[in-house]
DNA sequence: TCAATCACG
DNA sequence: ACGTACGTGATTGAG
């Protein structure tokens, strides 16, 4: 077998990675998807050739020679996004930590080092193996011992395609030497060869076919029958003859290359996982062996010191209780604490040590000690031990959502012992962190006893009727099948009405109904597309009928049923690190978007009922969100709007129309409804114009007149963008942060997205804020007056409490001081308070 | 695993 | 000349 050398086209890769992958960050805000990409397909084909060599050639970032010759040429210059651009010193660098190679050299570009290299290979007896992206290095494969692979993603799966000389003839009609006279015909605008005017693939090929070179076509150009061919090669033939100095690959260029130095070695070192981990190339990790990870990722493990009688806890809680600060973490098995760096212990439960006595000792700790104590994720430790809240607990989790909501991942250990580490190793310092961004407030008196009301929440749950639920689900089932076979029976086959894929052909191609064409992998099929379809169509009315049924039962109807548990209740998850904007999220089940809009959808709110002799009491703030925009605007006409207890969609209805407050029609309100939640989303004239079906020309007018009407609105929205490019973030009245890297993106509609959030974000993220400090502020004033209602529900404006018989009053009277009183703003808080046997009536 | 769709605020 | 409303989660089909 003969030694074998992979020669990889480093700028062709990162291209190529980045172009195919979406533009992912790590938590940092550094773009990595080139670098991904690029690692994926070196890793496959390093697994598959399984060289003894390797190398990659990028080219030198001053000007090559060819290329000016081009830019001379036409005078322009291709720009790299700086996306992309900040990804290359990156994977010099990874690939350094891998001890691969990498040659590069001022005046030489990375083909004219692949080629020469891939001809010394052969030379010295050994087989050269190219990866690339770029076509134009098919003339490389002139020797038996050299050949292309050529990644080649279809339908979203990559392959690494192969060529020998053989296969270039095959597939492209001509030898690979051929490949530098087609290219020299046609050009290749993707590496800016110009070519000649009006010659194609086809008819390139089969120039290159008849006549091999450019230099012998030069002498039979008279002899071209085509009129049109003759005269642009008559024409244009220096184009050729520049086009393939351009497309020629250097294979003797003067290089230092050695052996020695390209030999492959272990690719996966520490230093290595270092670079893939800040780079949080997590899909990556599984290369390196598990030894390395912890060793790496947890150098500084911990030996924990056993407590082996409850004496030994005893003086470990009076310790504590002294310490300055420490790391706590616990579970149902025991309590886990860091001291210092040497001083880690562990009280297991068992023996005297029982949950209740873990139980008080924590309460204790944390009401009664003079330290801070360091925790991470304290929630679902809450499931263990249910400690109150005390001011002294500081969660490493909720620190690092606020000092970047964007994260997907937080990284909370499994194990409750690296937990009580990790919190003792870097709480303070996050906490510091906190401060410097002015958080320190949200934190402690908002974020930290939400966490606490949060798993209250989720212990309590929602009783639901499993009996109502199933008689629903077979009512609907019913329903599924006559729509079904209707729908067969109109379409004259049948066919999965479930796949989008399937719909649009029947819709668009069998039925010939106007319309079609929206989305990448076919035909849009969106409610938005059939409705306008459905006034003639009553196939149309009958599929959007269908879905909505079919969503019904699916996602609400039996999928709730399982989540009952043995009690009749569901126990949603009530996330607190998830959304951008501060906003609570609700998982597993979701109970947020229990459907309301519809009469049909909203019969299912039926099911959900409070337990005997309690009721509901559901309170909802009434538009808070343009509320906000007000007090925080200053706007004085939207203020006294407001003020007024005008309806706030008609008042501007008739400021916008110029109409009378009683003059306003119903769509007269409807548009003025739509021209408000365009505000709050960050207004573009395209948006409203698609939401409203009417012209991009009139919503700019819609637009135009609002922000005459409220000039204090435009200045302030025009103020969130500027400051957020000026910071990076949005911020909300209480200091909550979110960074903002589309601001600085280059691609112009990721950039208008930007703006777009930043003049969200204040406006959502500050009615989230003043709604968690309303649910701390509810949570507590139930338990200080010792009631047994609960609250059980919160959907983002609104509040769900199950009242116990005879609280009815205090109740409603805590709902509204509690939420009303949230917050103190230039405009008053609005608060609309209902009661009812269940969720459906009482909301 | 991703894209499309749709439920909610 | 770009191709767009903000924020979520669950289900489905089709890789």
């Amino acid at each position: 077998m003969k030694e074998k050398i992979l020669l990889i086209d480093g700028h062709s890769m990162l291209n190529r990675g980045f172009y195919g992958l979406p533009l992912l960050t790590n938590s940092k805000g550094t773009h990595t998807n080139a670098i991904l990409g690029f690692l994926n397909i070196m890793l496959k084909v390093i697994s598959e050739e399984q060289p003894e060599y390797i190398t990659v050639a990028f080219d030198e970032h001053a000007p090559t020679f060819r290329h000016e010759m081009y830019e001379a040429y036409k005078g322009t210059r291709h720009a790299m996004p700086d996306e992309l651009r900040e990804q290359v010193p990156l994977i010099k660098e990874v690939l350094k930590a891998m001890g691969i190679s990498i040659i590069s050299k001022a005046g030489l570009e990375a083909d004219d080092i692949i080629g020469t290299i891939s001809r010394r290979a052969v030379k010295d007896g050994k087989e050269a193996v190219i990866l690339s992206g770029d076509r134009d290095l098919l003339q490389l494969v002139t020797e038996d011992d050299v050949k292309l692979r050529l990644p080649h993603t279809s339908k979203g799966v990559t392959t690494v395609d192969i060529f020998y000389a053989p296969d270039v003839l095959e597939k492209y009609g001509v030898t690979p030497e051929g490949i530098i006279e087609l290219k020299a015909l046609m050009g290749d605008s993707s590496d800016n060869i110009p070519g000649v005017p009006k010659i194609g693939e086809k008819t390139g090929v089969s120039l290159v076919q008849q006549y091999g070179t450019i230099e012998k076509l030069k002498e039979h150009v008279p002899e071209i029958t085509k009129k049109s061919i003759r005269e642009t090669l008559e024409q244009n033939f220096d184009m050729a003859v520049l086009s393939k100095k351009l497309a020629t690959i250097n294979v003797d260029a003067d290089i230092d290359f050695a052996w020695d130095d390209a030999a492959m070695g272990g690719l996966f070192s520490e230093e290595a996982y270092e670079l893939f981990k800040e780079l949080e190339l997590k899909s990556l990790y599984r290369y390196f062996d598990e030894g390395m990870i912890r060793s790496v990722s947890e150098a500084s493990r911990q030996e924990f010191t056993e407590m082996a009688d409850a004496g030994e806890a005893e003086e470990l809680f009076a310790g504590l209780k002294k310490a300055e600060k420490a790391g706590i973490a616990f579970d149902k098995e025991g309590v886990f604490v860091i001291i210092s760096k040497d001083k880690a212990y562990r009280i297991p439960v068992g023996g005297f040590i029982s949950p209740m006595y873990l139980k008080a000792h924590l309460n204790d700790l944390f009401l009664n000690g003079k330290g801070k104590y360091y925790t991470t994720d304290i929630k679902s430790q809450l499931t263990a031990f249910e400690v109150g809240y005390s001011p002294a607990v500081k969660d490493l989790l909720l620190m690092d959502y606020l000092i970047d909501p964007l994260r997907d991942d937080y990284d909370v250990p499994e194990e409750t012992g690296d937990k009580a580490c990790k919190a003792y190793s870097f709480g303070e310092e996050r906490y510091g962190k906190l401060k410097e961004l002015g958080m320190d407030r949200l934190f402690d008196e908002v974020e930290m006893p939400l966490a606490f009301v949060l798993h209250d929440m989720e212990k309590e749950g929602i009783r639901a009727s499993k009996e109502a639920l199933l008689d629903i689900s077979s009512g609907l089932d019913k329903d599924i099948r006559a729509l079904e076979k209707e729908i067969y029976d109109d379409a004259g086959e049948e066919f999965n009405i479930n796949s989008p894929k399937q719909l649009g052909v029947i819709l668009f191609e069998k039925l010939g109904l106007p319309g079609g064409r929206k989305t990448k992998s076919g035909y849009s099929t969106a409610a938005d597309v059939l409705e306008k379809l459905a006034e003639d169509q009553q196939i149309v009315r009958k599929i959007l009928e269908y879905r909505s049924v079919y969503k019904l039962k699916n996602t609400y109807t039996d999928s709730l049923a399982d989540y009952i548990d043995g009690t009749g209740r569901i126990h949603s998850t009530f996330n607190q690190t998830v959304t951008a904007t501060g906003r609570l999220s609700s998982a597993d089940p979701n109970l947020q978007n229990i459907p309301i809009r519809t009469e049909r959808g909203r019969e299912l709110r039926k099911v959900f009922i409070p337990r005997e002799g309690f009721t509901f009491t559901d309170a909802d703030y009434s538009q808070i969100e343009l509320r906000i925009l007000a007090a925080m605007s200053g706007d004085e006409k939207l203020i006294e709007a407001f003020r007024e207890g005008q309806d706030i969609h008609a008042s501007t209805a008739s400021h916008v129309f110029h109409v009378d407050y009683d003059q306003v029609t119903p769509q007269m309100r409807r548009n003025a409804k739509a021209v408000n939640f365009g505000i709050v989303y960050g207004i573009s004239s395209f948006g409203l114009s698609e939401n409203l079906s009417i012209s991009r020309k009139e919503a700019k007018d819609y637009i135009d007149r609002y922000f005459e009407t409220f000039p204090g609105v435009r200045s302030y929205l025009d103020g969130l963008v500027k400051s957020a490019k000026e910071t990076g973030a949005a911020v909300t009245y209480f200091g909550r942060r979110r960074p903002i890297p589309e601001l600085k993106e280059s691609n112009f509609m990721r950039r208008q997205f930007g703006e777009r959030v930043a003049m969200n974000m204040p406006v959502q993220g500050t009615a989230a804020d003043i709604m968690k400090i309303a649910m701390v502020r509810v949570h507590d004033m139930l338990r200080e007056r010792g009631l047994e209602s609960r609250l059980i529900l919160q959907i983002h404006d609104e509040l769900l409490i199950e009242t116990a018989g005879g609280e009815e009053d205090k109740v409603r009277e805590i709902l509204m001081e509690g939420m009303m009183g949230a917050a103190e703003l230039a405009v008053p808080l609005e608060v609309d308070v209902n009661t009812g046997k269940d969720f459906y009536e009482a909301h």
